[in-house]
DNA sequence: CCTGTTCCGGACCAATCCGTCCGAAAAGAG
DNA sequence: CTCTTTTCGGACGGATTGGTCCGGAACAGG
């Protein structure tokens, strides 16, 4: 009974997630996000609560979209070497000047909002131990756990550090160079 | 002739540079900027201008101080390799949570300020020749001018990725890791 | 003394912000 | 039709923002 919903709840918060991305939680005026999402502020306050919790939202929805589809680009087929090849060559190919949301929310908001801190915390582990998993299919990572867990985080901090530098607009050749290095050590 | 300024600017700036670097430009409002300076906002006006200009300065502020100590760093004695271990070895035993406030600024005002982006773009072409340079001490990064960038390149992706995963306070064990396997490819 | 500059502290302004509330229209269910 | 709920558009409030201005006190040089 009533007049039913007229709007999509996912596709609401993918246009809120996108605002953020794009101009952070600050730059991010409930104007902003009314015209990103066409909907009314009371729409908006009702389906999600205040700004925060769209925040919040916004990073759940980075994580179940943008991050499990980098997860499943790494349990594609291939060496270990081959999927980071795919993961980074795509990173550069696409330079999404929007950097990562989760590298932005680390540095923008993580310090004053303890639950952008634990989204970003828990984001981060859920990297890391994707990595593991990708690097596990070839040698010598399969055997040594050490070996896999360092190469792991080596691989995170070239990544996060690439998309630090695409969003700096470093020189292509730059990135790429990061990449090649880093790569050609797997 | 005339009251005397009873500040020293450099001083000011420094907080200035601390209040931006904490909070992010938007954290950092004009009432804490006078707590962290100790400064009426009129003589903060007079002295630098509006708040767009006390961001610029303090960036400036960063590159001639914090940026300047890492590569005169890099600049004393030792192997390529032992040089960046320093570099590294600092960074990770400080564990600085404010982050780099380069990278603080290329995601959170680059986008919306052209006077910011300019100072990120410079900043960041000075970090990577000052890490050519401090690997130059080296073979086979001495002869090769190929292997002496991409390596500088690999440095600079690692060393940005560090600093944004020290952000998100993962957990020391990772950042070790992700150093040494960097290090040891030097 | 006089003049010029700075300092303090607060008043003030116009704009923007988040969030609430209102009234009227629209659309479904019973 | 009557309920109930949502949508729209705007008014509204309270707070905060960056920035200006003012008055009086402090401090220097002439």
């Amino acid at each position: 009974m009533g007049r039913p919903r007229e709007f999509e709840p996912d596709e609401a918060l993918d246009a809120i997630k996108e605002a953020f991305w794009r101009l952070g939680y600050d730059g991010a005026s409930m104007h902003e996000i009314e015209a990103a999402t066409g909907l009314r502020k009371q729409s908006l306050y009702r389906e999600f609560g205040d700004k925060r919790a769209m925040y919040a939202a916004a990073l759940d929805h980075y994580e179940q979209n943008e991050v499990a589809r980098a997860v499943e680009l790494l349990e594609e087929d291939g060496t270990a070497r081959r999927r980071f090849a795919r993961l980074f060559d795509e990173l550069i190919r696409e330079r999404d000047d929007r950097g990562c949301f989760m590298c932005n929310a680390s540095i923008d908001q993580a310090p004053h909002d303890a639950a952008a801190r634990a989204r970003v915390s828990a984001m981060l582990k859920r990297w890391i131990a994707s990595f593991e998993t990708a690097l596990a299919v070839s040698e010598p990572y399969r055997s040594s756990a050490k070996s896999r867990a360092r190469k792991a985080a080596q691989l995170a901090a070239t990544y996060m550090g690439l998309r630090v530098l695409i969003k700096a607009h470093a020189p292509e050749k730059t990135l790429r160079a990061a990449a090649d290095e880093t790569l050609g050590s797997i």
